[in-house]
DNA sequence: AATGAATGAGGGTTCATTCAT
DNA sequence: GATGAATGAACCCTCATTCAT
């Protein structure tokens, strides 16, 4: 059916479009922030009119929020799965968790500019999208949470609060990178950094 | 000489003025986020004329650093000469860490609100802001380090990179500030909450 | 290309909403003076919205300067080319002169009361347009020198500093334009008035 | 009577207050134009708050006016008396005429600012100052006119519409003091201009 | 009489959104 | 579907004027 193929091709080439834009309106907030960022800036950014924003988006909140979900997507799909492999020893734990922050770190390191301005734009927006940004960091606190209940039913960690612990641990690790991309932490490597954290959440400050 | 006196009445007046569109400003940001509130919300707050209000701060990105500036004084008012006394064991360490939290939490827990808007909206406001946030964090991160240091050199921590742990425990401190105001640990007392960070902080999460 | 014709009709129409709004401010200014006129009276007379306005003028002084422009453009017009018949005596000097000045009359009388505005506030508007005055008047000036040093140079008009006389018979035509259009001379024919001064231009008070 | 000379005491130091606003006002206006002037730039230039400008003019424009009335006061003090003197001959008219002028040329020369801004400003005040300036300009018609009839009636000057030609000369001086203010005479002395303008008077441009 | 803090109507300008083409 | 000109509500900021001290 040719009317079938044409309704097809359409499809394809719109959803093609909404790309086109959602990328552009990425680069623009990146680059002005949310409430600097204009329609018309996002339109220009897309070499469309403005018109055509409005067909993809409701309007500029949305273009936001669709920005954001699919950072977070990226973000989590680097993850599926990772449950599945649960360490057998201390040793496996630490060394996963070093592997999973290298991996996250690299992925993060090419959508550098995009998760700083998220995470600084995104709470201030609206409540909707500050409740978003926490929901985020709570996929995260409940990853983190599973691997430690497991280490410490397993015996190799201390017993404790795991949820508290968990919430410590990422938020710590948010901090972190929050610092490392504002240039907070100059002359040190990523490596050597995630290592200090690792002993950190490890060791603690305690010398045994 | 009386107008020596009338320029002193007539200072003090203003200065209390300027205290009253300094205290609705900081009240309507709080309820309606940076930008969503408009200046003649901060003056029919204040109870003035609009004119009022730019006989006081030339706009509102003023009126907002003068709001954080209030803040950040307060809460480092909290802290001066705490330095002074260095722990001289582990456990001392530990005791004056959960004390210092808790008045810590003591002092925000009056400023609640304002501190939770102040940490969501600052950054997104402009750079300048967001610069003198990180500078705020990094107030906390010198003081850390310091007490890091000199356990570390009293030989009772054990030795790292003082700069970045120092940067993951205030990170990890401020993220649960943020995570306890915004409800994400419910039916935990403040106590257990600090006890269980300051655990891990002291001891990591490894079973020793 | 169907895309370059709808370019070709919107750039039409844009041109002549343009003129819309250009033709409105013109009217506006002319009864209320520069500032007396807002923006928002310019729009109500053009029948469009504020915002429309500032689609094509990026603010009021702009619109005046394009009035302004728009008017000595249509002066200068009048006179393109005049200064090709250069007169053969005294008489052909006076007859072109006399023809000259009704002309000029004509053309004003036709946007007198626009005329008597822009010499009237553009001087007050700010010094680049009180410098666009003098240039406009500079420009008469240059082509009454023409005609004096052609006279001079043939030997039918008296040696003298043709440039303060062209000067002076410049200001004395402005002059009395403006005391013609305010009533400063009633009871007295265009023809009359034109006569009169061209003598005295001429033959100056003075009985031979 | 003391009271009485206290009173009197008071309303010189009033007056003395009034003129010192006065002044202010002429430099301010001078400065920034009668649009870009505010009240309290006025209040700042004489010294006073601005509560103490409203007790001496009951507005902006008032204050104008003052200004503007105090200058042509000024301009015709200097011309006081001076139909007594009417001139016997063609001669004697013309060296009146010469020393009329520089008369007033030095008079304005030590006011040329004040002068130039107001015959800038002040025509696009409103209504009533155009008017104002219109009739200033009248006062000098009315003066040559005087002297033009008795010219004619004398023989000595060539019949004419007096009124007319009084227009034109003293359109074309207060043109040509203008041009001269505005620098669009350089490298000429004033005496050269004067005489230059006062030959075209009384000669015009054609060669006897 | 002098002051200058307070006022708020006024006006310039922006920009999200609509809609005719 | 795409466009971008048009819109006008919204909002910031100014400044002449008032008035309590």
């Amino acid at each position: 059916m040719p009317s079938t193929l044409r309704q097809e091709r359409d499809r394809v080439r719109t959803e093609r479009r909404r790309q086109d834009v959602l990328d552009a309106s990425a680069r623009v907030f990146v680059r002005q922030g949310y409430h600097r960022t204009l329609i018309s800036d996002i339109a220009a950014e897309a070499g469309v009119g403005q018109g055509t924003f409005y067909r993809h988006f409701p309007d500029k909140r949305a273009a936001f929020e669709a920005v954001f979900d699919r950072f977070t997507e990226l973000l989590f799909a680097e993850f599926a799965g990772m449950s599945a492999n649960l360490p057998k020893d201390a040793r496996e734990y630490r060394d996963s968790s070093v592997s999973a922050l290298l991996r996250m770190a690299e992925a993060l390191e090419r959508n550098q500019d995009l998760a700083k301005m998220l995470m600084r734009e995104a709470p201030a927006v609206d409540r909707g999208l500050e409740e978003k940004v926490a929901s985020f960091q709570d996929g995260f606190v409940f990853l983190a949470k599973t691997f430690l209940d497991h280490a410490t039913t397993e015996g190799f960690a201390r017993p404790c609060d795991t949820t508290l612990v968990a919430q410590a641990i990422v938020g710590m690790g948010i901090s972190m990178a929050h610092q490392w991309w504002t240039g907070r932490a100059p002359d040190v490597t990523l490596e050597h950094l995630i290592n200090e954290v690792v002993d950190f959440a490890f060791f603690g400050i305690t010398d045994h």
